[in-house]
RNA sequence: GUGCCUGUAGCUCAGCAGGAUAGAGCAACGGCCUUCUAAGCCGUGGGUCAGGGGUUCGAAUCCCUUCAGGCACGCCA
């Protein structure tokens, strides 16, 4: 068992069934059909702990108003062995029910058994997923977008994983095709315009006007001179791109692993070309009759594969385009390395790509539902009650290093996981370095503070938390200790749904719900200097509380200090 | 023009496989430290869920429509 939940969920729905089969036998009901019996947590505490419309779904089949037949069915409930102490009809004809605490002990029992891995769920069962995040072009540094994309995608590895699925975390380096030539085009240019002359030499409209083009030059510069000016134009591109390349590769490298991103794959997509995997791939799409040639180009046919309009695979030069690299890319990742279900983060700005990449999917036989993209929308920064384009040190975009020197990657990750993907995300860079309950990284963050700082002081007093046997688990009853019970009970469920919902922001949110229940429960009980029994109840209660938001924090990938 | 995302308290956002009186944090105001960290707690006020129609016993949630903001519609990626 991974939840409490479950074993609720099971004593609800068995009495309610129970309940209902009685009352068709006795005839109080006619024979109805019993849809999936919905339980849900009222929000008002006086509505119960549980409760099921079950009476308002069955009133069109029995033909009678979902009051009565919430009545029927109360009549003939038996709750005897469950928690259930009381369930009573309300409001429009749901029926609550009212539990004992026995569940909220027998929880802390559960923590207190599976420790850090309480909260891991197993809906995954072991299924291969990939999720494949960040992807930035290795032609400049990482900014903002990649920034949110990184937490996110990172985050949702963490969540996939903690719910019993097989992840791998992928990175696609785009280090092939046009947008390395364009690279090459830039470097030249920032190159002979450092030897001859800004104005002498003319830049690319199409080309990367990046700062970092032009400081990438100047280092070669340099350390090697000027030899490149009396070389072909293809040597000399193909000399700036294997010295710039790999240095913002590696750039890249550092600032996710700064970020706390380790990736299992780094995939690069040169090697589908190597492989031949791009021409492998237009050959079964033509076996499959998918492409049409026109215009001296070759097409996916927008007919056949349900898109409005033909999609360029291969240029009238014979390159192939983005799309049908990526195509080859997510055929490597389902047919060739057995991935069941792939999910991408791209930036809104993508979304385009997305009817696209699931028509092609379909089109090489890999069912579209397999394949999952995560959508999430831009990132402004805020200073001062302003928009920040610009970073105040260097004057140009502000990076992901840039954001880190400034906040921190506690701060960073946290933020970026508070908000579901699709919600527009204003980061307050103010906001996140300030140390106060402003700040809901600090808040929670202190909470785990304060509960190593009593076990601390316990400790120093010499006493030691007594096996769970032994503990009077019952004399927590406090409403501010119920509450806090009741809120940790939560967590594998919420797990599951953030896996479920590729949202681990609702982690987030909740992990703040965990660090304010605590505050109540600490301005309100005390653990040092109650009686014996007492104290060890709360000890194991505030222990709990410590394994609950340092696994909450685990996930989303941020510090749980020990001492603020 | 077409498609996608967003619109909920002064601000930032939850809720959106339809359910009970629409929630939280911040900001504002008023309280709480001789006792385990006041980076904390308790309380108060604050809403035409962008507007309008429809479906339903019931709509912030589903459908249609209008408006506002963002993004995308390339032989770019």
């Amino acid at each position: 068992m991974y939840s409490i939940f479950e074993k609720i969920r099971n004593q609800i729905e068995t009495v309610v069934k129970n309940a209902v089969s009685a009352a068709v036998a006795k005839g109080k009901l006619p024979n109805v059909e019993l849809p999936p019996i919905m339980i849900e947590k009222p929000r008002e505490e006086a509505h119960g702990d549980f409760s099921t419309n079950i009476a308002m779904q069955l009133a069109k089949q029995a033909k009678k108003a979902p009051n009565q037949i919430a009545h029927v069915i109360l009549e003939e409930i038996d709750c005897r062995d469950t928690y259930i102490v009381r369930a009573e009809s309300a409001g429009p004809g749901f029926i609550n029910f009212f539990l004992n605490s026995d569940w909220l002990y027998e929880n802390l029992a559960l923590i207190d058994q599976r420790k850090e891995h309480y909260g891991e769920v197993d809906i995954g069962r072991g299924e291969k997923v990939m999720v494949e995040f960040v992807s930035a072009n290795p032609t400049g540094p990482l900014h903002m977008g990649n920034a949110r994309g990184g937490a996110l995608g990172d985050c949702i590895a963490g969540v996939l994983e903690k719910s019993g699925y097989d992840v791998t975390r992928e990175f696609y380096i785009n280090d092939a095709g046009n947008q390395i030539e364009k690279f090459g085009i830039s470097l030249e240019a920032r190159y002979l315009q450092q030897i001859y002359g800004e104005d002498k030499v003319p830049f690319p409209e199409d080309g990367y006007h990046g700062e970092d083009i032009i400081d990438h030059v100047k280092e070669y510069i340099t350390q090697y001179g000027d030899k490149l000016v009396s070389v072909p134009s293809d040597e000399r591109k193909k000399a700036l791109i294997d010295y710039a390349l790999p240095k913002n590769l590696k750039r890249i490298k550092d600032s996710l692993s700064r970020y706390g991103i380790e990736y299992d794959v780094w995939f690069s997509e040169s090697s589908l070309y190597e492989n031949r995997e791009i021409e492998e791939t237009i050959d079964i799409l033509k076996q499959r009759g998918y492409i049409i040639e026109k215009d001296g180009a070759v097409w996916l046919s927008g007919e056949k594969a349900g898109l409005e309009k033909d999609e360029v695979l291969i240029r009238q030069n014979g390159y192939p385009t983005y799309m049908a690299a990526d195509i080859a890319y997510h055929r490597n990742k389902f047919l060739k390395r057995g991935f069941s279900r792939v999910i991408n983060l791209w930036g809104a700005d993508h979304h385009g790509h997305v009817k696209r990449m699931k028509a092609a999917m379909e089109a090489i036989g890999v069912p579209s539902e397999k394949l999952q993209i995560v959508i999430f929308q831009l990132v402004r920064l805020y200073r001062g009650g302003e928009i920040e384009r610009m970073s105040k040190r260097t004057g140009r975009a502000v990076s992901l290093d840039d954001l880190l020197d400034e906040v921190g990657v506690d701060a960073a990750r946290f933020f970026f996981n508070m908000k579901t993907a699709g919600s527009h995300l204003d980061f307050d860079l103010d906001l996140a370095v300030e140390q106060s309950n402003n700040n809901p990284v600090f808040y929670v963050q202190y909470a785990h503070a304060r509960i190593c700082s009593i076990l601390r002081k316990l400790e120093e007093e010499g006493i030691k938390r007594k096996a769970i046997e032994d503990i009077k688990i019952n004399l927590l009853t406090q409403p501010e200790e119920l509450a806090l019970m009741k809120r940790l009970a939560a967590l594998p469920e919420e797990v599951a749904a953030a896996a479920e919902t590729l949202e681990p922001s609702r982690l987030t949110r909740y992990v703040i719900d965990v660090a304010s229940d605590f505050h109540s429960f600490y301005n309100a009980c005390r653990v040092k200097g109650e009686d014996d029994d007492l104290l060890q109840a709360r000890l194991l209660l505030v222990d709990s509380t410590r394994v609950v938001i340092k696994n909450v924090l685990s996930i989303i990938g941020i510090n749980a200090p020990e001492k603020m």
